[in-house]
DNA sequence: CTTTATAGTTGACACTGTCAACCTTATTCT
DNA sequence: AGAATAAGGTTGACAGTGTCAACTATAAAG
């Protein structure tokens, strides 16, 4: 009935995992948007990350990170602190509690990861994997080198 | 550098196809927003759509779609004519001006197409749909015998 | 002929993404 | 050192997306 063009899977696709990643979220009882759960992410992976060091790892506009980074620290699930080498920044790291709803994201994460590849082999999804890391790199690439 | 989880691979490819894809329609010098192109693909393909048949289509909003149609409307690419076996609902179809315009987007998203997955074998891209089908039908069926 | 369901519209709201202006601190150049 | 320029971060504004609930008008079922 649908078409398979590769917009509509795509669509598709972003549109079932983001539900699926909400509701194993909300399940975890965690109140948080697929924004600012990306932005914990990058804080919580990214040793002595910045604002901008988050903003470049997501490749996400500056400004959207600032309100998610005030968000998360508004939850207190964050905290910064002075960054001893530039006066212009803040270092970034998870308070305990913060920590804590990192344990139920990595867990809403992997549900929604298992629900959705159930029927999926290792092989496959590392095929997957790659294929979206191909087109993703073949975009990327040229930009980079297009500045 | 980034992280290989689904959740980060699947965001900026999709982060990735949407801004080619709306650089390409640009350039053939069309000025629709993504939704609004979707549900013209879905009048075009859709012999005898209506609102409805569209939304469940696109597993999308009623809301959203009337308000898609209302802008394919006002840039006179779609018309609406009653439908003579339902009183309640019109039927869809493209204008002439439609018609190009749609042609312009198919161009588009052929070069899109094109520029995502230009070191990618037709094996591995059928994989990769393939796959992702799996994921989408993994969970829509589920939500579907819930109901 | 009343009840109930369906097609479509509208209002309201949250979330996402992007741009430009701006402030403050660093860096570079002379 | 002092001026010019760049970089980190914040804020305001806005377009686009997704979702829900209320509402209308028709249609279908009892």
């Amino acid at each position: 009935m649908s078409n398979n063009s590769l917009s509509e899977t795509l669509h598709q696709l972003m549109h079932t995992y983001t539900n699926l990643l909400l509701e194993g979220i909300r399940q975890q009882g965690v109140e948080l948007s697929v924004t600012n759960i990306r932005t914990l992410k990058g804080v919580c992976y990214n040793p002595n990350s910045t604002a901008l060091s988050i903003s470049k790892h997501m490749q996400r506009d500056k400004a959207q990170i600032t309100r998610a980074l005030n968000d998360l620290l508004a939850a207190e699930l964050i905290l910064k602190t002075d960054n001893p080498l530039d006066g212009r920044s803040q270092l970034l790291q998870l308070t305990p509690k913060g920590e804590e709803v990192m344990t139920k994201l990595d867990a809403a994460e992997e549900w929604t990861r298992q629900q959705l590849t159930k029927d999926l082999s290792l092989v496959e999804l590392a095929l997957f994997f790659r294929v979206s890391r191909t087109m993703i790199d073949n975009v990327s690439s040229s930009k980079t080198t297009d500045k």
